[in-house]
DNA sequence: ATCAGCACCTGTTGGC
DNA sequence: TGCCAACAGGTGCTGA
């Protein structure tokens, strides 16, 4: 079943993408970046339980929201249980027309750039982690565990962490996220990647989900508390 | 600037 | 087995 409220209402018609060619595909933080010849862009956003498929004839998912198709017969496929996901047609630069910060994994995110991000701001450096508009491509798994593995608390405000615990925290987001890429993802539920396969970094997840588990490094139990309402994890020992 | 609350949606899971 | 509430990889809006 199709649904338009996947084309996002700040997307330019898709009509405008007919006959067009993919010249390149990319990712900017969460945004799937699919570059047309002539300039303009595809951006698709899986939000909680989209996919992206190309599938073969005849093969079909439950939940189809938007079908892209090619020449040779070909389909891409946008499945999204939720109806979350969002697609947009980009005239210019997609980072800019999607407001979108820094990606987390851009060498250009230093020290000193990653210092400026957190820089007198009394919001708590988990929140800050998962605010796209100031650093793209961390969602609330990721920012849970490089919290643990920097050994920092989740409600810390991000102005007040020392130069080494931003360092700690740098390399630890660099790690967790590479780590994940390498595993293809983290299937808590029902995710799979673009060939259909569940991820595996849920093994490895130290803190996310595990409230009542014990601390992998210390066996002090995982706390559950909320934070603006994400489930948020860590152990009350390991981090400060 | 920041956050709580709610909205958008459906599917899964666990308690009774 | 069935019903119902709670919860989930995310984001955007309103109002305080």
């Amino acid at each position: 079943m199709h649904w338009p409220r996947t084309v996002d209402r700040a997307s330019l018609p898709l009509d405008a993408a007919i006959g067009r060619t993919i010249a390149r595909v990319g990712r900017h933080g969460k945004f799937i970046l699919i570059a047309l010849d002539g300039g303009r862009t595809l951006a698709v956003h899986l939000r909680m339980t989209g996919r992206l498929l190309v599938a073969g004839r005849g093969e079909r998912d439950a939940h189809e929201r938007l079908t892209v198709g090619f020449d040779d017969g070909s389909t891409l496929r946008f499945a999204d249980a939720r109806k979350f996901g969002r697609v947009r047609l980009l005239d210019g630069d997609p980072k800019a027309e999607l407001g979108a910060g820094i990606d987390a994994l851009d060498p250009a995110l230093d020290a000193v750039a990653f210092a400026a991000l957190l820089a007198r701001r009394k919001t708590p450096i988990k929140t800050l982690l998962l605010d796209q508009r100031r650093i793209a491509g961390i969602g609330n798994i990721y920012a849970n565990e490089a919290l643990f593995r920097a050994r920092i608390r989740p409600r810390r405000r991000a102005g007040s962490l020392t130069a080494a615990e931003r360092a700690r925290l740098l390399r630890a987001l660099r790690f967790v996220l590479e780590r994940a890429i390498e595993r293809r993802g983290t299937s808590v539920a029902d995710y799979v990647d673009a060939e259909g396969l569940p991820g595996e970094f849920q093994n490895l997840l130290a803190v996310y989900g595990r409230a009542g588990l014990p601390c992998r490094r210390c066996r002090t139990p995982i706390k559950r508390i909320e934070l603006t309402q994400r489930g948020t994890f860590y152990c009350p020992v390991c981090q400060q």
